[in-house]
DNA sequence: GGTTATTGTTTGACATGCCAAACAAACGCA
DNA sequence: TGCGTTTGTTTGGCATGTCAAACAATAACC
């Protein structure tokens, strides 16, 4: 139906998430107050973006600035960071730490979703995690198992995964359009 | 650095990806042959809004239109519906039957995300649920431990998960912003 | 003090993606 | 044959998010 449309509506975008969490971490060696050249820099882009941003980021309550044109979080745009911040943390470490992507590409995957995911998720996402690293789980045998793991279904139907349809044959088929098209991603 | 700004740099938009999804479940049964308006419909926004979108995803090589106006993936805009199409099963799988989400919730999520994650992560999630559902998986009491998992880390900093600063604690905290603000998410 | 950066803002431009409204062509039915 | 409906397109408008270029104000140096 329109589940799709709520794409956009979230509350915050990709652009706006990354500019709070630029001043948040320049900010924090200098109590917090960033400027708009060092947001710049740190997100590659003009200082006239970034003033532009900042206005929009300033009339939604997310950021302050004093009188010297130095920026801010804001209380609410602090929380609102931190927990898009909990997020990305929670979604890199399942990345690495149990599917075992590189770093780079455990960056680079929750960079685009962190922002997107909806608290249930997150907090499912840790649970698992916790628990995977706890005494329930069978003595934390379960990762170890799984580094040594090379199944594959072979497209059967009796695959509780993939059905006869096997996803990752799937997604390697599509692998050689990638590379034939030079698409960045699929 | 810049990894940030390769959020748009996909071979798909998640408009475009949903507009190839459309074309494809509407063709299903009419020999892949699909009309604007039903497009349109589907997508719940204006015909308008699909005949500028088809203009650029023609231009793409992703569909073609015969003389009655009727659209159609090309062979190559098939093949990358089928892997978002995987991209996207393979996430719902992970958030119903691992997470333990509600179809609702792990639709909405799924919806977002299935676009933007790499092969790599959806081949990785595969696999390891395949590992899941496999004899070798502690004969597949993992998810069934995991459904009796209430654990907790009370924020200690030997969590290995959390390291201090409980990441469940945290998406909970700024969930009461979330109830306040009336933000759709955060 | 004066010249030369550096900084932040404004402006016009472009791209994406949506809408509403106007329109012509084709279709349907009586 | 003719009238109303459906369909696809075009156009102008809005919002977001980027750039480059021009500008004023401040800072730094000699």
């Amino acid at each position: 139906m329109d589940t799709w449309k709520k794409f956009d509506t979230n509350a915050l975008t990709h652009s706006a998430a990354h500019h709070l969490f630029a001043i948040h971490e320049l900010g924090a060696g200098y109590g917090g107050w960033a400027r708009v050249s060092d947001i710049a820099r740190q997100l590659g882009i003009t200082r006239g973006s970034v003033s532009v941003s900042l206005r929009v980021l300033k009339a939604r309550g997310l950021v302050t600035t004093d009188e010297h044109h130095m920026v801010r979080l804001s209380a609410q745009g602090q929380k609102i960071i931190e927990n898009v911040a909990a997020k990305r943390e929670a979604v890199r470490t399942f990345l690495r730490e149990v599917l075992g992507l590189s770093v780079e590409q455990a960056d680079a995957d929750s960079c685009k979703i962190e922002h997107l995911i909806s608290p249930q998720m997150a907090g499912r996402l840790v649970q698992f995690m916790k628990f995977l690293v706890s005494k329930e789980s069978v003595k934390g045998d379960v990762l170890r198992q799984f580094r040594k793991f090379e199944g594959d279904c072979h497209g059967r139907s009796s695959c509780a995964v993939c059905q006869g349809n096997c996803l990752l044959a799937q997604l390697a088929k599509t692998e050689k359009v990638q590379e034939k098209k030079t698409l960045t991603d699929i």
